[in-house]
DNA sequence: TCCTGTTGCTAGCAGTGCTAGAAATCGACG
DNA sequence: CGTCGATTTCTAGCACTGCTAGCAACAGGA
């Protein structure tokens, strides 16, 4: 019985590995630099290893993408608190959204640009998925007008960022004035629509 | 010398056949589809005649993406010139590129998400490009509160487009109540901000 | 000590973008 | 008309990708 528990521990001690060197080497690198021979001799297993803990290389993305949604979640919850006003709080959140995918470029990808199976829009959705968008949500709630759907506003608003943050990034959109697109977009949300 | 320009109007007729191939088996069956290898046998020449029009695959996506710019700005010029007043005419020119987005998605992908080395923000960015983002300059402008950069809330208006069309197709935003996100998005930029 | 079942490995498949160097083609000229 | 020379096009191959079949090594139990 505790040599089993002993073997599932290392089982999921060296999943952990395969996230955490995934991260690291794609945040490090790029994504291209992933490859499965790469990642296997980063965490020093040959490469059919991987394949017993996950279906392939879309699944370990996956889950680094899920691991980055709770990274993004803390770092929305700590804006969100942090600010004073309704406004200010929308504000906030919009600009810490922006900072995450500008300082973790990859992790972004693998969330919310590459292709992937994960659950997102139903309610299967993975929980630091919709802790991140809860964060959102309760930013956008308060500035919702009447008549106004606050999921819908959320997912609207939400759209703007991603729209904003991943045109700059893929060169579509000049660097410079980042901020004052990203206050342009705050302000007309918080402005009210009608 | 005859000779000469026969050659290189057949030359320049096999390129385009090259680009059109690529953008139709891109249509039909995604971007995956589209290895050097198929497109080849597409066009029925061999592999390396690709790469004596175009410096790579990138660079085929590329002149797929000019084409596609092209393609939008013509169908965002007819949404706007088929509008009544200023605010119906933003309204139809986000319509009408979300419904490019939506009818065309390899294409979009080509010009919008997948990674280009296409000059974008500067000067030097083809013609086709200009005129696409120049419609949409020409609906946003009229809704310019004072004090706002037209350029800037174009992008910024573009942005929220981009965004709403790219989660919804990767599945992070549903597709149903996709018509109520693009109108909340309109009718918080027609609003004006601050 | 032997057996058995799990675990992780080596080796390989079918595919990718891309390219070096051979082969074929075609216009120009004796 | 036949041959040469240059350009064009092809064959064959490289280094790499994600992924997997099947073998070897090692563990615990009898």
């Amino acid at each position: 019985m505790s040599i089993q528990q002993r073997r599932e521990r290392e089982r999921a001690e060296r999943e952990r590995l395969i996230v955490t060197a995934a991260r690291d080497l794609a945040e490090a690198e790029g994504w291209d630099a992933v490859t499965t021979r790469r990642l296997a001799a980063e965490i020093e297993y040959s490469q059919p290893v991987l394949y017993s803990h996950f279906k392939g290389k879309g699944a370990i993305m996956a889950a680094v993408a899920v691991q980055g949604c709770a990274d993004l979640a803390v770092e929305l919850r700590a804006a969100r608190t942090a600010a004073k006003g309704t406004r200010e709080a929308l504000a906030a959140v919009g600009r810490a959204y922006a900072d995450f995918a500008r300082r973790r470029p990859a992790l972004y990808d693998a969330m919310f640009t590459l292709a992937t199976d994960l659950p997102f829009a139903t309610s299967e959705a993975p929980a630091p998925l919709k802790e991140a968008f809860g964060e959102l949500l309760a930013v956008v709630e308060p500035i919702t007008a009447d008549g106004e759907d606050t999921a819908l506003l959320t997912e609207t608003y939400w759209a703007g960022l991603h729209g904003l943050v991943t045109l700059m990034r893929s060169g579509r959109l000049p660097k410079r004035a980042h901020e004052e697109r990203l206050a342009l977009l705050i302000g007309h949300f918080a402005a009210g629509g009608e």
